[in-house]
DNA sequence: TTGTAAGCGTTATCAC
DNA sequence: GTGATAACGCTTACAA
């Protein structure tokens, strides 16, 4: 057994007073003596005394702390940010964080709430929530509850991303660079079924957004150059293989996309492998756009990527869990994040674009292949 | 204030038996009659009682908590698949963990420390510890402390890695291709001082086995070839600046290097980033070997690299807490693990290397170079 | 086999 | 201003 630690009732004694009044000291308030005061706090030193949390939790039904349940941190660097986010703002206002990762397993999800339940956490985030009836379970155990990114029940707070925006902020800026032929690797909406309460969901949003684009921009969607799956389909070694199979169909294809819009930077890191698999240049002979805004200042050309605003994702699902801690009875809130495009070097006009009839443009065509 | 929650109380009412009673039932301990276990196990049901960790944890001096304090999760992968793997390991022990990223900075870590204490953790494990200071605050505290792979005081369990055997794989990989120019872009010494306990620092034990690996196959270091700095120095937008800044030196070398060995995936970013604005192919015009295997299977090409053992890190490392805590008197234990290489798409004899002066090896070296 | 009661380290409500 | 004292929800001798 450990040997038992500093207790209030031990710097009491040191000081020579009750321990109502070092509780007084510690916490600041009541009225003190000058005196005493200053007599407390020699003993706090002199004992290397430390409040017992858990203790202090026990009494006030607070344990400052909140739980934040998330797929799957190690699949995708968008969850470290947020994870960190959620943290970073909880421990600015006094609080800790559990992390739990269920990896879409709905079962593990449960041990996660059922772990925080335990444990008395003050307020339960996630990213993102994979079952209602985990959900209904916090809220049976009257637990305040924010989902981000994905909302899968309507009756708690949520922070959610307009993803239309981002789609759209990348296809303008593509077509505003000439291309016309323009592919887009996804997430198949058949693979993630949205909860009733919304409309639409990311995956149908992002795609339905993708098709208005085009024809916005008198283009009419080739649903060749569409090509959906799962976001996150991992190699045995890690890798991304369902950006990399796309992308080498897409190659394949007799009429060539001169641009890839990619659903996230993980299937990108699929695509540029791909693409230099194929001494293909990006962007000389072809552009890409991820989303996400994670590994794409890491890749080779930096990539041009919709980045998710994942700091704030955290800090504002944090914000809304402290209004629900602070005052249980106040009315769900949602709140919906714009993102922004990040313009790298992955992205330029189609090659060919300046004047393609013009003989020294072959020249430019021939040098700009070059991957030598 | 939230709705008082069920206790044992409530259920031993509706059972009609004692608060004792119903914790030996849910602690499945003691003598219980047949009968009365059905019974209060039905009550367990009816009420929905979940036991309250925190009022245990105050009677049995035991939170079930450990806490893991990190240099910086978002920093780089590495980290990320370490706490995963403490945090899976703790899981099935029934352990649940607090994170702390103290972003190499001491008081930060003394924070961490101090917040661990007031949570009464069972145990804490550093990846990396900073200051020996504060883990001499943890042991005054008795809480046991495990080290990962930087051992700062050799006063507790450590979890380490045989970097030079890791050097060594990744060095005899690249002379037995043939390359004879291999350069070195890792940390500097100097920037990494190193507790006294150790005889030299993991940044010194990489350069000398490098060195020693060149001297073995009878080539004559090139200090030109040696590029040291930070491991982790990140630009604006996260990217890696350091080893794009080290590769473009090296490339503008009278006698460019053949082959390249980074110590850190993160490095070997910036490095691809650098050759492919030079328009060099990997492995074909230059090879490259990175070190951890984390971002490693997402670069393009693949990158050939140094596995470091991290869920073996993060499980051995919760082992030996686990033991610590079992029994706070036994020794602590340092255990050291086997790095291994990961041999992939980045590494190829260097060019020209087979019988420059035949005619048929043309064509056999530009088949050895080809990618596809 | 079950119940009683003390105590873990706090905070909070009273008196004094 | 300060000190008793009763919770908070649980475990665990010890009694019955």
């Amino acid at each position: 057994m450990r040997p038992r630690s500093v207790t209030l009732l031990d710097v009491a004694r040191a000081a020579g007073v009750s321990r109502a009044t070092v509780a007084r000291v510690i916490n600041g308030d009541g009225y003190v003596g000058e005196e005493t005061r200053s007599r407390v706090e020699a003993a706090v030193q002199a004992t290397g005394y430390r409040p017992n949390v858990v203790a202090r939790g026990l009494r006030t039904q607070r344990s400052y702390t909140i739980g934040h349940i998330v797929l799957e941190i190690g699949a995708n660097p968008f969850f470290t940010h947020v994870v960190r986010a959620v943290e970073g703002e909880a421990l600015a206002n006094g609080y800790k964080t559990f992390l739990f990762n269920h990896k879409g397993n709905t079962a593990d999800e449960r041990l996660a709430v059922e772990s925080f339940i335990e444990r008395r956490v003050d307020a339960v985030i996630f990213t993102y929530a994979q079952d209602a009836a985990n959900i209904a379970l916090l809220r049976a155990a009257a637990m305040p509850v924010v989902q981000i990114e994905r909302q899968r029940t309507g009756d708690t707070s949520a922070v959610l991303v307009d993803n239309p925006a981002g789609v759209r902020m990348a296809m303008r800026h593509l077509i505003g660079l000439g291309h016309r032929r323009i592919a887009f690797i996804g997430g198949d909406p058949a693979l993630y079924p949205h909860a009733r309460i919304q409309p639409r969901s990311i995956e149908e949003e992002r795609l339905d957004t993708y098709r208005d684009c085009l024809r916005e921009a008198g283009i009419d969607p080739d649903p060749d150059l569409v090509r959906l799956g799962r976001y996150i389909k991992l190699g045995a070694d890690g890798s991304d293989s369902e950006g990399y199979r796309h992308t080498r169909d897409l190659l394949a294809l007799a009429e060539r996309p001169t641009a890839l819009f990619v659903g996230t930077d993980m299937l990108a890191t699929g695509a540029l492998q791909a693409l230099y698999e194929a001494r293909l240049r990006v962007p000389d002979d072809i552009a890409l756009v991820g989303f996400d805004d994670t590994l794409a200042p890491h890749l080779a050309p930096k990539l041009t990527s919709v980045a998710q605003p994942m700091a704030e994702l955290g800090l504002t699902a944090f914000q809304l869990a402290l209004a629900a801690i602070e005052d249980p009875r106040s009315a769900p809130r949602v709140v919906t994040l714009a993102p922004h495009l990040v313009v790298r070097q992955s992205t330029a006009p189609p090659s060919g674009s300046t004047r393609p009839a013009d003989p020294p443009a072959r020249e430019g065509e021939i040098a700009s292949r070059q991957t030598v």
